[in-house]
DNA sequence: ATGCTAACTTACCAATCGGTAAGTGGTCAA
DNA sequence: TTGACCACTTACCGATTGGTAAGTTAGCAT
């Protein structure tokens, strides 16, 4: 007996690569089932159209985050975030797969179309930086103005390496790498101490 | 009497704002053509193919990034930065074109393929940075991270305008942008008096 | 044994893709 | 007047696209 959840989620994982890299229109269904080793078919067996793949990538993508956020709680709001930005740039170095399709989710100019998942997640972040010292004291919209910054660079960043790695090479890369971690635990400090 | 170079650059602006849109994959030469008014083998006149157009694209970014930069010069090099960052920001609002073409080509994965002509506008900038008394002090290294973070949390923060509207509302989106651009300058202003 | 359903497969489709080939009409110097 | 050249068009190409239709095969409750 074969589960149809396990299929189906394998598919979402092909498709989560893909996806990240290469785009949604630089995706082709023929693509994705040669990745699986199934027929393209087998896919629209479960999903009726790329769009509500794509979609079903986009939402299980937002769990993941939520569940790799929770997974970095702290008493200490500032502690927690600190953990959290650090290990989310330094993961994303050995695989950028969800940063990735993160941001090329924000390039699709027909994102309107389709409800933005993402949304619980950075709720829950503006409430973590709302719990710090610093954040406390601060407006609903500086909260969001520093979350929205902190994700940005980090997801441009990471986004960023290859391109980095092959104008400056491999190893200014990699100092820029841990410059950029020393960044985020400073800007943590400074937006969480203020 | 027609001089080539017009209809040339008016294709090239076309396929800049295309491809801005759609990225490489979501953009056809048949539409294009449409844009342009013209048939898609106009396009292929002048450019041998779809590569070869996006890759011209790319370069003309680049040489108008340059050119914006330095049309911001101040003999203080912390107002210099100071004054192109927040125009860079401010202008992208209205269009947000170049921003969104810088990621496109940043996602791209077959990017090591193509020579990357946006290394000179980042020296430049990076020269400037060093010129600030802040930046004088610190390494090469950290120069290029703040530079990298700069133009990072600029861009993406554009490319997420459209999703935060969706999110937060238009009202949250431009209490953000306020925000943005003082963040902005408040980075500058740091990273120049330290 | 039978029928139902889930999870596929092969076969096929019109539409569109990037690109080639072969002109066409106008401007130009000689 | 001629002939070369440039900017462009129509016609066409094989390959690939997302998607439909119609089976096929297995497990399972009745």
């Amino acid at each position: 007996m074969k589960p149809s959840g396990d299929a189906k989620s394998a598919y979402i994982a092909v498709a989560t690569r893909r996806f990240a890299m290469d785009g949604f229109h630089g995706t082709s269904l023929s693509h994705l089932a040669k990745d699986a080793g199934v027929s393209k078919q087998a896919l629209l067996h479960f999903f009726k159209t790329k769009e509500a793949l794509y979609a079903a990538t986009l939402t299980v993508l937002a769990e993941r985050m939520m569940q790799d956020l929770i997974a970095c709680r702290h008493a200490e709001p500032a502690q927690w975030l600190s953990d959290y930005f650090t290990s989310l740039c330094q993961n994303a170095y050995a695989d950028p797969t969800d940063m990735r399709l993160v941001v090329h989710a924000l390039l699709d100019s027909d994102q309107n179309a389709r409800k933005w998942p993402l949304r619980p997640y950075l709720d829950e972040l503006i409430r973590i930086a709302s719990d710090t010292s610093g954040g406390r004291a601060a407006e609903v919209s500086a909260q969001l103005a520093w979350v929205s910054q902190m994700i940005g660079m980090i997801q441009y960043h990471i986004i960023s390496v290859p391109t980095v790695s092959g104008m400056y090479g491999a190893d200014t890369a990699t100092v820029l790498q841990v410059e950029m971690v020393k960044r985020i635990e400073h800007a943590v400090h400074e937006f969480c101490s203020n």
